[in-house]
DNA sequence: GCCAGCTTTGGAGTAAACTACAGGCTTTTC
DNA sequence: GAAAAGCCTGTAGTTTACTCCAAAGCTGGC
């Protein structure tokens, strides 16, 4: 099994070490194992996680939020499945209203590029405002 | 035409009037008139303005995301359709990514939530991350 | 006309999420 | 084997987006 180096799993998650140490001493990412000589050495598992976090944070998830979605991951003996699956659902309709939103923007964004064909003229209802007002 | 003070607007949008001058402050709504002794008059479209603020915000675009969606206002002579309507495509791709991004974490979630039918002895695995590598 | 509850400006404070040192080891490269 | 590059801990600074005063001026109801 291949072990990343901070500076690696910064790399290829498009991350800083900064960061990386950061998400650790918050608990966002368990405390890797260490080399020798103490340089933090990253499992393929680590790499996932700090990928879904990334990933997260860009859809402006909070570090916060980030932190319930992994505490879904869940050994039998801390809590039964009807907890996980309550806080998964809350989470679902989360996402879905933020779809929603975001599919009402595109819409309204798809309308100003529409409006837009005709040249310079139509310029003056190019407001994405005007838009969103269906 | 009805006029609101920055506390009703505040209401009504669901934010604080302190938050209002804020948005002001850094331009994101314009300067509104004011009422004899100074105080702020909000229009009809400085509330949808707002409106369209804290939806962004909550779908997590950042104020400059934001800036940058409301700069599409345009009027006839500062820019042409064709300039407007690049930034609006950008801006399209990247609210597609985001919606793709948000149904793989729906379709996750929702993995969890199935494996959790079973009862306790399928906690085992219940983690999203899991269900993320498809 | 008085008082509670607005509003004003200006400036300071806060929380979240990084980001950047400093000083000192370790590893790699030439 | 020496310089360059990477990593360590700890602490301090930065950015974004608010949030909270303080001191003073308005507004509406009794």
């Amino acid at each position: 099994m291949r072990y990343l180096r901070i500076g690696e799993l910064a790399e290829v998650t498009d991350t800083s070490a900064e960061t990386l140490r950061y998400y650790e001493s918050e608990g966002l990412i368990p405390p890797p194992r260490r080399s020798d000589s103490g340089y933090r050495l990253y499992s393929a598992e680590d790499e996932r996680r700090v990928v879904f976090i990334r990933r997260a944070r860009a859809m402006g998830f909070s570090l916060k939020d980030v932190a319930d979605l992994l505490s879904l991951q869940v050994d039998r003996q801390s809590s039964t499945c009807g907890e996980v699956k309550e806080l998964a659902e809350l989470k679902l309709v989360e996402i879905d209203e933020r779809i929603s939103e975001l599919r009402k923007m595109k819409a309204a964004l798809q309308q100003v590029t529409e409006a837009c064909v005709g040249g310079e003229a139509s310029a003056l209802y190019c407001t994405i405002l005007n838009a969103l007002e269906h």
